[in-house]
DNA sequence: CGGCGGCTTGACTAAATTCAAATACCGTGG
DNA sequence: CCACGGTATTTGAATTTAGTCAAGCCGCCG
């Protein structure tokens, strides 16, 4: 049932996104039973679709390594992409609590995933609480997201709606450690834009060029430079302060 | 810091919400624990606001009694309602997580709220597992919730939005037996309606009566009749089974 | 070099917003 | 009982925003 293709397991004792400063520290202890809660690691290419609407029972996943999205579809195949998500975040809590994943999940670049057994899942809320809390907590914040997002599609304008996304995905990805120095590279097409913004996607490009040519931000070949965050800021009326360290499951 | 008129309680024990088929049992000593964590039992008059947006540390409630919405606004004004509550409904384990809460809610009818101590809350992750896994699932049931809002935003026509919407609420309150022979009461404005759908109010109140008009609803002195239901959720592409029994915290 | 996917632009159409005003409903006070 | 004021609903007309259609371009890869 595992979609995607084992390769071998990196050690979660040298995880190397726990050492990123985004993430807040753990016990020995539930890092241990973390590790034995892993099931598989696995590598899925770009396009590959890890989790598709209807599925019963998928499993756990964290995303390792590479951009991923979550999205529904209508029966006449209008998407809306719900969040993007990026390395660290726990995919599948709400497929897992419900008969059929309610969504897909697909991979935007090459990625990969840590794979959590859900039979075991129970373990963890019996002995280890604090990692129940740590999954509550990223739901909420999962959550959180999407009411963002809703905000943005229901009550933005089509520029104030890009550039709240640019300015959200910029900041994700900054606490992250993925911006570099000519700024950062989103694995996205214009087309991913539309479908989270709810826009067309004529209407997408018409909308980024005109803030490209106020000079709001670069945007050649699929890297994002914000030339000017502040007024990015401003047009969105989206402030976000940094996020504390979060947890990693 | 709780806002709102504190009342006698109820007994946990003879939850009259309970009793409804809606929601699942629990053991002896959970509820027991629950009627400890309960700290207060208060009412609020209609339109009274909840929490507030950047409130800090609020407490936890459970709608015991009315209806009420989550929403966000942008600094200049514009309102977009996130969900709307019903009773049984867990409130603020969002707002919980972080330092500030990032939404507001406010009651749409004169409402009781069971009060939770967060401090407290603590204490049920590390003896009452099941109780953690249940707020788990209220959260991410409230995340799909959005997710489904999120998609009728973004990818719904008007006519659609109004028909998904209709369909989500009636199937709601029907399963907690709000919905009598003569239809049911929905306590909103058209403009709690627009400000759901990320539409304008004169834009909805046309879409509504053109739906009227054709024959799916009957909309009089807030009292929502569905004269055609299939075609309500063909016209939707909304088909929700009805939910098995949920957690009631 | 050719083809394909993604980006860009213009012209036209459709959907939704805004503005304005009339009407219905509801509770209050005379 | 009725008049009154405030809120909510309804409708039409003008405007704006976004969607659709069509075509050209660009960069990359085989």
């Amino acid at each position: 049932m595992t979609r995607g293709r084992s390769i071998p397991r990196p050690s979660c004792r040298q995880c190397p996104l726990r050492r990123s400063e985004a993430f807040k520290a753990i016990s020995g202890r539930a890092l241990g039973f973390l590790s034995r809660l892993k099931v598989d690691h696995i590598a899925t290419p770009q396009g590959h679709e890890l989790i598709r609407a209807g599925d019963v029972n998928p499993r756990l996943y964290t995303l390792y390594r590479g951009w991923a999205f979550r999205y529904k579809t209508l029966s006449d195949g209008r998407r809306q992409i719900l969040n993007f998500l990026l390395p660290g975040d726990l995919i599948g809590v709400q497929a897992n609590m419900f008969d059929a994943s309610p969504h897909a999940v697909e991979a935007l670049t090459d990625a990969e995933f840590c794979v959590f057994s859900r039979r075991r899942l129970w373990d963890l809320y019996a002995n280890f609480p604090e990692l129940a809390f740590d999954i509550t907590w990223l739901t909420a914040h999962e959550e959180g997201m999407v009411d963002d997002n809703l905000l943005s599609v229901g009550r933005r304008s089509a520029a104030e709606r890009v550039a709240a996304l640019l300015m959200q995905l910029y900041k994700r990805a900054q606490g992250l450690g993925l911006v570099e120095k000519d700024g950062l590279l989103l694995p996205i097409t214009q087309q991913h834009i539309a479908d989270a913004l709810g826009i067309s996607l004529v209407h997408t490009n018409k909308t980024m060029r005109r803030l490209v040519r106020i000079g709001l931000f670069q945007y050649r070949r699929s890297r994002l430079q914000l030339t000017d965050p502040h007024a990015l800021e401003r047009l969105a009326d989206y402030f976000e302060a940094p996020l504390p360290p979060r947890p990693l499951i």
